[in-house]
Formats: C-alpha cells, structure tokens, sequence
DNA sequence: CACTATCGCGCC
DNA sequence: AAATGGCGCGATAGTG
C-alpha cells in the first residue's frame, strides 16, 4: 500500500457481482481503483479469503454524497438508483430501510448491474463531482469515505482484542456469578430489595414510572429519574438505586449475553456502519462497539509478545473550527498542545471558562456561564465566532450547511417547516439553528478523521492491524518490535490528515500514541 | 403477538 | 448546574 491511497490518478477497474479472490490479488498488484455498487456486498468476503485492497470508490456511498450535497438527503442511492436516475427510468426504492440492510449483511452480491453500466453510474458521478464548487474537495471526501468502507469491513473482520475470561471475571466481581437466564444477578437483586425495603413496598428499579410514584409516595416531587436528580435526594433509596442503575447497564448492555454474541475467538467483532450519523460519524449496527464504559476497557487486552497503540486527537473539534474559520487569533491558539490553556491566556481567564466558551460556542450553549464567556469569545475571536453563528442562523433559516469537504447537512423536514410557523416556532428554529451550527464542525472533525484513518491504513507495517476506531481514537494492534514504527505512522498520519484538508495551516493537530498492553492503561 | 415510543445512560 | 450537539441500545409501557 503506501501514499497515494487519497490523492492520484490510479487504474480504474469496475467490477460486478463476486469476484475471484485470486484474480483479484493479481490485478491489485498494479495499485487501480476498485470501482464498485457497494463494499458492504463485495469486500468482506475478500477479506476472509485474506484479500486486502488499497483503495476503492463506493458507488453506494458516493451517490449519498452527491444526492445530498444536490438537496436531495435521504433519496435511494444505491448504483441501480444512480443508474435508473441516469436512464430516466424508474427508482428501485431500495434506499436504507431495514429491509435492504438485511439483504446486504446476509445476501451475497444482487446487483442486476454489470461493469459497464457501473461504469457509467461512475462516469456520471465524476462529472457530477466536476462541476461542484470544491470538485478537489469533495474528492478527497469521496476517497476518504471508500477508504473507511474498506477498513470497517477488515476491522469486521479482524476484531479488537477481548479477554473474555477477564470480562467473565469482572462481571462476576461487580455483579456476582452468571445467573441462569432471564435472572437478576446475585447484587443487582440485593441492590433491588434494599430498594424496595427503603420504600417500605416493591418497587421495579428498572422502572421510571414506578420510581417517580415510589418517591412521590415519600413526598418527594421528581421530573425525571435521571441520576443527577436522584443524587439531590437525601432519600434512603437514593444510593442504592445509583449503585443499581450504574451496574444494570453494566448488565443489560456488555454483560454474559452480549459477550456470547459479539465475542468469540477472543476478539470482539462489531458491526460498523461507514457514515451511518448524519455528520458522518460512524454508527455501530449492533455490539454498541462505540460505548464501551471505560470499566470495560481493562478486558481489551494485547495479544502475547503484541501491543496496543492507541491515540485520540486532542480537542479535535475547536482545532477544526480554528482552522476552517481562518480565525488567526484562534488558530495561533490551536497551534499549542493544550488548546484550553492556551485560549485561557489569551483570554485572560481561567483555563474552564475558556473551554465552556469554545464548547458553548461549537454546540450552541446557553445554560451557566455560557453567555458571558461567549460574550468574551465574540470579541477576541470574531471570525470563529462568526463562522459558527452562520451556520446556526442558516438552520434557524431552514437552509442547509455543509462541511468543509462537503458533506451537506439534512434539509428541513416538512414537520420542522409547520413547527417553525406554530406558537412553538421560535424553539423549533434555535433547536434547529443548534444542530446546524454543530454540524459543521462534528462534520469536519470526522472528515479529518476519516483522512487520517485512510493513510494510517495505507502506512501501517505487517502485520500490524486497526483494531478500533470511535469518531477521534483510533487503537492498533501490533506486535511490539513494532511498536515504535507504528506509533511514528499514527503522528505522521495525523499530519498528513491536516495537509490534505486544511493546506499549511498553523493549528495543530496533537495526536500521541501510546503503547500499553490493556486499553484501560491508555488514559 | 408484534411493533413502537419513551426513558435513561453509555460513549464521543 | 442541568434550555449544548451526535449516536445505540435495552427495559418498560403503550398500541394495533
């Protein structure tokens, strides 16, 4: 593999239907472009005949793009839809419903596509993309994208380190011995009953109806039951409700049942889903692979004589908001390790009100302080400040915003659109505004992700492995004479992710690796 | 019975 | 302290 994986011409070769993993490996010797309706369909089964391909343009994904960027979020975009658009004839209404996504994790390749007319489903998204105001842009997010179907598919497929032993291990000790099925553990039974004996009667923990009864019953008026308002409770069952609700989940969501499903041969394979949240982030379809407690993480441990590199980039979304506003004040900021402290400095403040003024700024805060810090950010970073506000007042407006290679956020849905005419309807703009002025950012930061992803997959040394990846962390698996080579291709990475979206700019883009043996040995 | 909505909380 | 964005997921509770 190599460079080159984002930026180049390179041999295209469009390819229908399943293929051979022999003639495969022989025509990836010349280093082409794989064109194809959709890598979900073609590429995992190379993968587990030990195929692995430098890069590839996904039809499927492409046509999203473009679809979106035309106003048109949401329509059906697979190749046959690209293709009868093209032909004029009818839309297969294959889209992403449940139904299709079933067919392609179980089915083998469908298309009623050949390569020719994949071809010219090919040949239309180029041009498509050439006559865009940023083409150079919006092809490297193409790329970037494709890349990122490559590596979920392979990441599907190699897994991430998961004792389960020691996951068994620590269930036990937080929750007593596996129960027989459809049974409360051992403490979350004993946690339940001290519960229900501080109300004086039974009540179901896992229940917020219940709840809400129970401690209204003992004078005590709750909105919710989230933990924090429990906390504020002086009430005897406060305590071990937390202690209940915290291991519950613990249970419910990463517990015995979780692992007989999503672990096995001591790896733990979830299912990712390229570009699956509207900014594109990566959504997970099963195995919440990306909500993994941080208790959890001493169970992800490094194979014997391996290691785990794993590296997060630092406050990753206000350096690309530094960067894309152009705002020179912040980006001189943004040029330091620590981004909080050095915007405290400048100022002229402490180092939390700095980043309470940068998040409320980027997530469109209103609450505590927010205002009067903002007021300061306003002033000493007017052109940050004004790139986000821009984008709120475009979604208070109900237009739509794009990123900085061009993914374009959903349009209005036509609820929003009687909303915002309703009684309600200066609450349905600024929500909007809020989600709008977020998503240029969340957007941008995973497109810088995304790059660095789609090198660091190309630089990577054999027989090293991307093993996780959650919106700004990445963690490699690699044996440890190797430890030091990889951990220079992550920061090298990095810096190759900055120069391809941003040009020379002056914010860095901290990302440090560091090697451990258990994930929990990472922060 | 199957399906959907709501709640609540884990992660970023 | 609780009027910041994005998600997935499971349990309960309500609906057809």
């Amino acid at each position: 593999m190599g460079g080159g994986t984002l930026e180049g011409v390179h041999t295209v070769l469009t390819v229908a239907g399943s293929l051979d993993a022999e003639s495969v490996r022989e025509r990836e010797r010349a280093a082409p472009r794989w064109v194809w309706a959709d890598t979900r369909a073609v590429y995992p089964a190379l993968v587990r005949a030990g195929v692995r391909l430098a890069r590839c343009h996904d039809l499927t994904l492409t046509e999203a793009l473009l679809l979106a960027h035309d106003g048109r979020y949401g329509e059906a975009h697979s190749a046959q839809a690209a293709f009868a658009r093209l032909h004029g004839l009818p839309v297969p209404e294959t889209g992403d419903g449940p139904a299709a996504k079933q067919d392609t994790l179980f089915e083998p390749e469908r298309t009623e596509l050949g390569a020719a007319e994949l071809a010219e489903v090919h040949a239309d998204q180029r041009r498509r993309i050439a006559a865009l105001p940023e083409p150079g842009r919006f092809r490297l997010l193409v790329a970037a994208e494709s890349a990122g179907a490559l590596l979920a598919a392979e990441m599907a497929h190699d897994g991430m380190p998961w004792r389960r032993d020691a996951h068994d291990e620590l269930l036990t000790e937080l929750l007593g011995p596996r129960p027989v099925h459809g049974m409360r553990p051992a403490r979350l039974q004993a946690l339940a009953d001290e519960v229900a004996a501080a109300f004086g009667h039974p009540v179901n923990p896992d229940s917020p109806q219940q709840l809400v009864k129970a401690f209204k019953g003992a004078g005590l008026q709750i909105g919710s039951t989230r933990s924090w308002e429990i906390k504020k409770l002086g009430h005897p069952a406060a305590a071990p409700l937390l202690a209940y609700k915290e291991l519950a989940r613990l249970h419910s969501f990463h517990g015995w049942t979780w692992a007989d499903q999503w672990v096995r041969d001591g790896r733990f394979r979830p299912e990712y889903v390229v570009a699956g949240v509207v900014s594109g982030r990566w959504a997970t379809s099963g195995g919440g692979a990306l909500q993994i407690p941080k208790v959890m993480r001493k169970v992800v441990v490094a194979d014997d004589g391996w290691a785990l590199i794993v590296a997060d980039a630092a406050q990753l979304e206000p350096r690309v908001l530094a960067a894309m506003a152009g705002d020179a004040g912040l980006a001189e900021a943004a040029g330091e390790i620590d981004l909080y402290s050095a915007l405290a400095a400048s100022f002229g403040g402490e180092r939390e009100n700095a980043k309470l003024a940068m998040l409320s700024a980027m997530y469109g805060g209103t609450g505590g302080d927010a205002a009067k810090v903002l007021a300061v950010m306003r002033q000493r970073f007017p052109q940050a400040y004004r790139f986000v506000e821009d984008a709120a007042k475009a979604g208070e407006d109900g237009k739509v915003v794009r990123s900085w290679l061009g993914r374009t956020s959903p349009p209005p849905s036509g609820h929003w659109r009687e909303l915002v005419s309703g009684p309600e309807g200066a609450r349905a703009a600024r929500d909007r505004g809020r989600f709008t002025r977020n998503f240029v950012v969340q957007a941008t930061a995973a497109e810088w992700a995304l790059a660095l992803l789609a090198v660091l997959r190309g630089r990577l040394p054999e027989p090293a492995r991307l093993v996780f990846f959650q919106h700004d962390e990445v963690m490699v698996h690699c044996p440890l004479d190797l430890v030091e080579e990889v951990a220079a291709a992550v920061a090298a990475s990095a810096a190759e992710a900055t120069r391809l979206l941003f040009g020379s700019t002056p914010v860095r883009f901290p990302m440090e690796a560091v090697a451990v043996s258990r994930y929990s040995d990472a922060k």
